[in-house]
DNA sequence: TCTGGGGTCCTAGGACCC
DNA sequence: TCTGGGGTCCTAGGACCC
């Protein structure tokens, strides 16, 4: 059989260089993104690296060295970042008739079509373009397996002198293997840091001490996952290209309060928020879910107010993908959960146990007959149209209240350039 | 003062069945 | 004295990923 040629294309500090696109001024500036709430550092420029900001970090924690180096720092603007997203994939999808889209920066192409000697100039092309026509940089790590091309890529990264593109099939082994004796094995796809723990007694540090195990003994010792690392490593492809967007089996819209909350009310308003954006997302899979669960908690941060954490699940009569199916279940759900007196910080809705809207439940009493489900889905088109086309929330449910004041900050956010009218570019 | 959000897969253990 | 054994399904929790 022919060797597989797996090419990872990554984009560099994505979240960062989509606010570069549209900014001159920063583009040679350090640059940081933060998680909703402005509360943490998602994304950072490399010379925001360079000054010592941490992924994760939180901005507080970071306050002085942004002022001291006038580090420019942007809220997260979703919007934007997955519609260049799109792009970077579109272009993509010219390079390629098997294509994985593996996260909103990231995709997998495979390559078995480009001759050997062309690899390289093959990824060159493929930076060039994405660059060209969107303007996001990306490195490209061609290699036998997915692990060892994700290895590559992360060489990329380190090193200028590949000048964006690493072809581990144009290297010797002893080569190769001396830069996996550089990478610590935590930052090897697929071992986290609790796995890292555990090898370390066994002298296991290094990608390369790791890919020099003994697969079968790394199985019994961690486990599967680990195992196949250690044979991606060696050249054994153990994770094929996933092309079928498996839908998802659970989804989940969660989030932290601008402020914390006490009254019920306020928590009804944001688990009906909740509740109404993840329905939306089942429909547009094409599931409807049959379970709901819901949950609330306190700021665990804060050890000075009392803690309280809890959360419900209850299954609907029939799976459903109407709002107000799933809003009243979800609200119903926060009352048996909700004591008063704590200050709720966070909250969440999750969706699950999903069918395709293909398949009919009717029952014996008629109160799922297939014409309440095509009047249902017929009104439910209608208001997801009208939100898609004059913004999110124009139309919506009483529950989920009018001003919302415990929705999240977000004092930094950019234009959605791309997206919205109202907020396209202008050059003066 | 200030600490993200949304997923997947695997495993162990319990319930249940024959 | 001595109390089977194997299979399946479900669930909760852990680990990992971006």
């Amino acid at each position: 059989m022919k060797q597989q040629i797996f090419a990872l294309v990554d984009c560099n500090n994505f979240y960062v260089s989509c606010e570069r696109v549209f900014m001159a001024e920063i583009r040679q500036h350090p640059v940081i993104v933060l998680s909703n709430n402005d509360s943490c550092v998602v994304a950072r420029s490399n010379e925001a690296k360079a000054l010592g900001i941490a992924m994760g970090m939180p901005l507080f924690q970071c306050q002085r060295l942004v002022e001291q180096h006038h580090i420019a720092v942007f809220s997260s603007n979703y919007a934007l970042y997955q519609d260049l997203s799109d792009r970077v994939m579109t272009v993509l999808s010219r390079f390629t008739s098997t294509l994985e889209v593996y996260s909103i920066d990231e995709a997998w192409l495979d390559l078995s079509h480009v001759p050997a000697e062309k690899l390289e100039t093959y990824g060159q092309e493929i930076r060039r373009r994405v660059l060209q026509e969107t303007g996001i940089p990306v490195s490209v790590g061609i290699a036998s397996t997915k692990v060892l091309s994700k290895v590559a890529c992360e060489l990329v990264k380190r090193h200028q002198v590949f000048q964006g593109v690493l072809n581990l099939f144009a290297w010797p082994e002893k080569e190769v293997d001396a830069w996996l004796a550089g990478i610590a094995v935590e930052d090897v796809w697929g071992i986290g840091k609790r796995s890292a723990e555990k090898l370390r007694p066994a002298g296991i540090v290094s990608a390369r001490a790791l890919k020099q195990s003994d697969h079968a003994w790394i199985r019994h010792y961690l486990n599967v996952a680990a195992q196949r690392a250690v044979l991606e490593l060696q050249g054994v492809s153990c994770l094929p290209l996933e092309t079928r967007k498996k839908p998802r089996q659970g989804i989940m819209v969660s989030l932290t309060f601008g402020r914390t909350i006490e009254d019920l009310r306020e928590l009804e308003e944001a688990i009906a928020t909740y509740a109404t954006s993840a329905v939306e997302k089942v429909r547009r899979q094409g599931s409807r879910a049959m379970q709901v669960s819901v949950f609330i908690h306190t700021n665990p941060f804060d050890r000075r107010v009392p803690q309280y954490a809890r959360n419900a699940t209850a299954a609907l009569p029939a799976a459903s993908a109407f709002t107000p199916d799933i809003l009243d279940l979800a609200v119903a759900l926060l009352h048996t959960i909700y004591v008063p007196g704590y200050a709720y910080k966070k909250a969440g809705v999750f969706l699950s146990a999903f069918q395709t809207q293909e398949v009919i439940q009717t029952d014996l009493f008629g109160l799922f007959s297939q014409e309440r489900y095509t009047m249902q889905e017929r009104l439910m088109r209608v208001v997801d149209e009208i939100n898609e086309t004059w913004g999110r929330n124009t139309l919506c449910f009483g529950t989920q209240g009018m001003k919302r004041p415990w929705s999240m900050r977000q004092l930094r956010r950019s234009q959605r350039y791309t997206t919205r009218w109202s907020e396209i570019l202008t050059v003066s």
